[in-house]
DNA sequence: CGCGAGCTTGAGGCGATTCAACTGTCGTGG
DNA sequence: CCACGACAGTTGAATCGCCTCAAGCTCGCG
């Protein structure tokens, strides 16, 4: 076994060789960034050429977060946003008794910061839950700003991303206003899934999953405890499989069917 | 006692003398839409002679929305936003179980449909949850988005009342994921009253509060059964009064404290 | 080796839910 | 005028989901 990261490993860490897939490693830091910026952003809305040269263009400026620490662009003194090339952060409320509460979680290629408008999840500060590593993404939104009649490809992606993110919002509503912990973890598990997925880092239902079972309760609401018991629940009921930072999603369709709907019970044990 | 209208009481309804501060009852329905809008947008941003003017040069079109419809601007063929002048409504998030989870409450003056930019929350369509009556904000609408250098002070203010609204959701998700029952529908009161207070539908820490206790548990992810329990026990460590679809706040200090604070036990009895 | 971070497991208790019944108020229609 | 149903609120009992406390475990690393 390489040398794996964990449980804070990060997807610019070494992987081992069933994950290899999930990040090219050979490629310099700047140039995955890129690349993975350019798949996503075309998977989001189709793209001039002069948007593409523009996003293969992104400064090689690459900032390092380290786990815990928190991430301001705005504060930092860069009054742009910034684009996660790699690693995993959130979005934390603190607690006057010391706990968390997450509001959401950031994957590659998610925005961090304000994006002129001053909303408030965005200007919320983010805590790198991995190492983090995140570039400038002044060229995307001047160009967007100044020109945009000449980047309309940009401009939807953009948007489409924003909107992405609210809608995550609302179901994360949805899951600690009236779903068991067995379905908040299943649908969160599926919702990472799919956001992996479109950035291409996943691989026949697996995707690395850095967060510990404790920031997995911060963010669903849950007891660290609890938590551990329902996940070893969803592995024993053939849902996922967990092994050291990897996750994978063994029935799609039960696991669906589980997290969409808030059916109290029987429908939990499919027979 | 006058024709009191509970518990779909509205604000349209006559109330009786002890709350009829409330809303003037004299005025026509349009004008008091006009005058409440004004002075909530006057506390929002200062607005100049040409912005006061069309803000009191609003529709009298009035529409009704019957408790229980659906309030969906775009879908009626009008496609711009329009503005709650009386009544409450909601944003429900049907369940396949049958179960709603409510995204979100309206109150007068809030927006309701697409802003021109398909944010979800603004997309989702709203339920009445007692009679609510609208009028078109598209005068405004038009005047932002055809010559916003005129209209600097709508544009303020309506950028500060989705940036309210953002943040709504943001708390909504601390409720929900990590305080109990009592703390939940002491914030929740306490944000309905701040709300109210801001358009001016408030007296002395009372203010008329439609919302059923089956509403209230589907907006907090709370059984009728047992918000029912968690109201009288505010009632009874004196932090709130419930009397006939007024709600009262006896102690700001104390309802604070324990809506902040998600302390589990201890603090939340004061000795 | 020893430490720390994360994961695992058991026991006990509280918070919240479900089921079920009952009260009070209002509007409707015989 | 009163019987009736609809609706909101109230209350009790039993149960479940989740939490807290408290250990113990595993693994990687200094």
């Amino acid at each position: 076994m390489p040398d794996m990261v964990y449980p804070l490993s990060t997807m610019h860490a070494n992987v081992p060789p069933s994950a290899s897939v999930l990040e090219p490693r050979a490629m310099g830091a700047a140039a995955i960034g890129r690349d993975i910026l350019l798949r996503r952003m075309r998977n989001l809305s189709s793209l001039n050429e002069r948007e593409i040269e523009l996003v293969r263009s992104l400064s090689d400026q690459v900032k390092v977060h380290d786990p815990g620490s928190m991430i301001c662009p705005r504060a930092d003194g860069s009054p742009y946003p910034r684009l996660i090339v790699s690693g995993w952060a959130c979005r934390p409320r603190l607690l006057s008794d010391g706990r968390r509460q997450m509001l959401a979680v950031h994957l590659p290629l998610d925005v961090l910061g304000d994006r002129g408008d001053r909303r408030p999840l965005a200007m919320t500060p983010a805590a790198a839950l991995t190492p983090v590593r995140t570039i400038s993404a002044a060229p995307l939104y001047d160009a967007m700003a100044n020109k945009p009649d000449q980047f309309p490809g940009l401009i939807r992606a953009f948007t489409k991303i924003e909107r992405m993110e609210e809608n995550q919002l609302l179901d994360h509503v949805v899951r600690l206003g009236c779903q068991t912990a067995l379905q908040r973890i299943a649908s969160c598990l599926l919702e990472l899934h799919r956001r992996m997925e479109a950035i291409g880092f996943t691989h026949d239902g697996s995707y690395q999953m850095p967060l510990t079972q404790e920031a997995l309760g911060e963010l669903l609401g849950l007891s660290l405890v609890h938590v551990n018991r329902i996940v070893r629940q969803l592995k024993s009921e053939g849902l996922f499989e967990f092994s050291s930072g990897i996750v994978r999603v063994m029935d799609f369709q039960r696991v669906s069917l589980l997290a969409d709907r808030p059916v109290p019970f029987d429908d939990a044990k499919y027979g």
